[in-house]
DNA sequence: TCTGGGGTCCTAGGACCC
DNA sequence: TCTGGGGTCCTAGGACCC
């Protein structure tokens, strides 16, 4: 019944946990089962939104991003809990270690969902009954209710797992995509949001039928490259390959934070941007990343959001580094608006390892080749902070007490080597 | 009493180089 | 006197997703 896909085609699952956050607190606390329970932002404040909700509370008409007083609004007898992220994690961690039981090709989405390309994975048994191996071992071993779509690609196999929620098992063949896909109205289709189904409905295109039988020169004009490819994905057509590596490097890493009231206090902001950099900081180190390009984010008093952001000639990594960067960015283009939210994210990011290396090499080269080696390791240190190099430095000038221009040069012919 | 925070990918214009 | 065309880098913004 189920052995129904081409001998060369690819089986793809999507695994997609149930209003993930929440699951993970009912677990830990079973008295919250049944009960309507949002996690949300920050209960305390009126900002806060709804990140994820239980099915009791969805059924009230709590959604996802509502504001809180709207949500309790609905539903007085919300319990709201703030977001665990470290528990989260955990719970992510053990899932994807569940999957990896039946295939290597594992590649993680999301906090709570991934790809599993189970086409070698025969001995384990059928796609489907890998699916309910896979969903019944994520239930008894963590307690925690989930989706999956079985598909031969992607696309269909992400459609599929939204199909039935929650714990449901969906089969999407291609063939199924007419009469699946094809009546349903486009802004139901993954990739395309409010925008793009506006465009999409002022040239008269509606369902995903009829984006699939589109004219692709058309659609080229309205959305660019993306237009053919929403119309593949239409026709159920995905070539993107399971990619185990491809969430493991970072692209960014930033961090915002909505401020407490609407501010133009110079102090207060740099206070912001110094916790935002720390912040920011610490995520990198557990990464082992530098940054080539810092981005600030301001969000002023009416929600306009601006972004700016500068290649840097140096990567940075210390916390220090990153103010300086955030701050002369903030200072050149502030103009004393109201401020709401602030943000700071490091772009370009590089393994920590080259980049210390060809830093050392400038540094000692082009800043400190004529100064007393005390001196260029203060001013370094005023300049990019305490990193690698001059913490190397400062291991040398222990052993040689007075530093002269004679162990300076023997030094950095060390450097190079 | 309005609308968080974490990301990815794409586009477009200007600068600059050849 | 008139004024190409391609390629890359940088910056800013937009759309989308969880």
């Amino acid at each position: 019944m189920d052995r129904f896909y081409p001998k060369n085609g690819r089986v793809i699952l999507h695994v997609d946990m149930n209003s993930f956050y929440a699951s993970v607190e009912m677990a830990h606390n079973p008295k919250l089962k049944g009960k309507p329970l949002a996690i949300a932002g920050n209960p305390k404040e009126r900002r806060g939104i709804i990140v994820t909700c239980s099915y009791e509370a969805r059924k009230r008409g709590v959604k996802t991003a509502m504001p809180l007083w709207e949500a309790k609004k609905l539903c007085p007898e919300l319990i709201v809990m703030p977001p665990d992220f470290a528990k989260y994690k955990k719970a992510s961690i053990a899932m994807f270690q569940i999957l990896k039981r039946f295939s290597s090709l594992v590649e993680p989405v999301s906090i709570d969902e991934g790809y599993i390309d189970i086409s070698d994975s025969k001995l384990y048994g059928s796609p489907l009954e890998i699916a309910k191996k896979i969903q019944e071992q994520i239930l008894s071993e963590l307690d925690l209710p989930s989706s999956i779509g079985i598909a031969p690609n992607k696309f269909l196999a992400k459609t599929a797992s939204d199909m039935k929620k929650p714990m449901g098992i969906t089969i999407l063949r291609k063939r199924d995509v007419p009469t699946k896909l094809w009546p349903l109205k486009v802004e139901q289709m993954y990739g395309i949001g409010k925008k793009t189904a506006e465009k999409l409905n002022s040239i008269g295109i509606r369902t995903i039928g009829e984006l699939a039988n589109a004219s692709e020169y058309q659609l080229k004009q309205l959305l660019g490259i993306n237009g053919i490819r929403l119309k593949e994905r239409a026709n159920g057509e995905d070539h993107r390959k399971v990619d185990p590596d491809s969430v493991s490097e970072f692209k960014s890493i930033g961090n915002s934070t909505t401020l407490p009231a609407d501010t133009v206090d110079e102090q207060e902001i740099r206070h912001v941007f110094e916790r935002l950099a720390a912040s920011v900081e610490r995520r990198m180190e557990q990464n082992g990343v530098v940054s080539w390009n810092i981005q600030i984010t301001i969000r002023y008093f009416n929600r306009k959001t601006i972004t700016r952001s500068r290649k840097l000639k140096q990567a940075v990594f210390t916390k220090e580094a990153i103010f300086n960067a955030a701050w002369h960015l903030f200072t050149i283009h502030w103009s004393k608006v109201p401020i709401r939210l602030l943000g700071i994210t490091a772009q370009e990011l590089e393994e920590k390892k080259e980049a210390t290396k060809q830093l050392s090499l400038f540094t000692f080269e082009e800043e400190a080749k004529d100064e007393p080696l005390l001196l260029a390791i203060e001013k370094l240190k005023d300049k990019y902070g305490s990193n690698i190099i001059v913490k190397g430095a400062e291991k040398q000038r222990e052993d040689s007490k007075v530093p002269s221009t004679s162990f300076q040069k023997d030094f950095l012919r060390d450097m190079k080597e």
